[in-house]
DNA sequence: CGGATACTTGACAAAGTTCAATCGCAGTGG
DNA sequence: CCACTGCGATTGAACTTTGTCAAGTATCCG
């Protein structure tokens, strides 16, 4: 379901992730020993459906999306947001288990599935790598349940505040490019008690909020303490 | 962490995972083409701790284990119940995130990772089934994370039956080899809740419990609703 | 039979949800 | 430039679901 067009501009990563860096080029981009495709999609757009069949592979260059998930009387969970440098549609069965939708203006690199396990099937780096994708995932999606499973509201906000600290690679400043909503249907909780939990972090003295996006981290040690704990 | 010792009873497998069967032998058995260690454990029993190095790859042949995540004031996640055929140890970073413990008597093979690794490196097929493996875990557990964010108690169960209906293979009767504290770890719920939702399944008239660990479904159009929606 | 363990049940408390109203800000048009 | 509009975010109050604590029952096993 690819709505949007490639662009033709070169793409830049801003961010290596380990020995699977990825080099900018006009028109293709390495990925996976491949020639990767650039697309562009506008903000909301929707880059995989739920059931669609699961052809390629993606890595994010640029932008933020969230895989969905959705339930009955429009309950929805989020799985991850991704961001530059992860990738998304390695599935198990033939079809997508959730959807994938673009937060912000997105940049992605696309290789088509077959030809990634053709490639993994010659080249052992190539195959050990999927295989590491995949297992890193399915560890983010392990400790994910966790705080789904066991954690309080302050806790999973801690948490989530957290971890996108350390993915901006910023210690004290996180910008959010997603809504109260994505993050509520992220941490399995509603849009009202993401809201009062930050508003109660900000009164604690534990953060700041200059804007509701921008988020100002004043006592890192106490996020930590209700993240880990 | 193996406190148990191996057994030299041969194994049999009581169900085949599709293109990753595994055939009984006296002593070895063969396991993502190589020749895996049968191994031997009480119920009861740490196969695999938090924090150990991940240094095997298992795979169930019989019995039933669950894997464990810890958080401070006791409070425990279940990330999955692994029966006959079910693989654990795949882990992404080089200590294990979970432990796995034994539920029942339990009997699994197991192989080195560098071993699998190995064979992944010479076999295509070896390497595939690996990736494979792991992809299915990652879709069982972005599964259950939607389950543990966005279902209420009755849906948690009523998924929870159908699952462990459908893992043993009957449309009406279930055994239930954990308890209901292993349950409600499992489901995020406590076992106040999992034991009151039971009983109101029961009076509802969609399950029967003849004894506590007995479950037959009488009404499976019904458990389905739940699950679902 | 006695003791341990697992499960169930009840009464109450707390956390989080729901529903509704309000606020704040960016964009738009007069 | 300022009022208006629309949307996302915040806040409040009542309510629900689930958790907590405590007691009671059932079951297993020596």
């Amino acid at each position: 379901m690819l709505t949007s067009v490639a662009t033709t501009r070169g793409i830049v990563s801003n961010r290596t992730d380990g020995a699977r860096g990825f080099v900018p080029s006009a028109r293709h981009t390495s990925f996976l020993g491949l020639t990767g495709i650039p697309l562009h999609f506008e903000r909301g757009a929707e880059i995989v459906a739920e059931e669609d069949p699961a052809e390629h592979i993606y890595q994010v260059v640029s932008g933020t999306a969230r895989t969905c998930k959705l339930l009955c009387n429009g309950r929805r969970q989020i799985g991850a947001f991704l961001m530059a440098g992860d990738y998304f549609g390695m599935e198990a069965r033939d079809t997508h288990c959730f959807a994938v939708e673009a937060i912000t203006d997105l940049h992605v690199v696309m290789v088509s599935r077959s030809a990634a396990f053709a490639a993994a099937g010659r080249d052992t780096a190539v195959a050990r790598s999927l295989w590491d994708i995949t297992a890193r995932s399915l560890d983010a999606c392990q400790q994910h349940a966790l705080l789904l499973g066991r954690k309080t509201a302050v806790e999973k906000i801690g948490s989530f505040l957290s971890e996108m600290a350390e993915r901006q690679g910023s210690d004290d400043e996180i910008d959010l490019p997603m809504s109260r909503q994505d993050i509520a249907d992220y941490l399995g909780l509603t849009i009202e008690t993401v809201s009062r939990t930050m508003t109660q972090l900000e009164s604690a003295g534990t953060i700041a909020l200059p804007t509701s996006r921008h988020v100002v981290i004043k006592r890192p040690h106490e996020l930590e303490r209700l993240s880990l704990c």
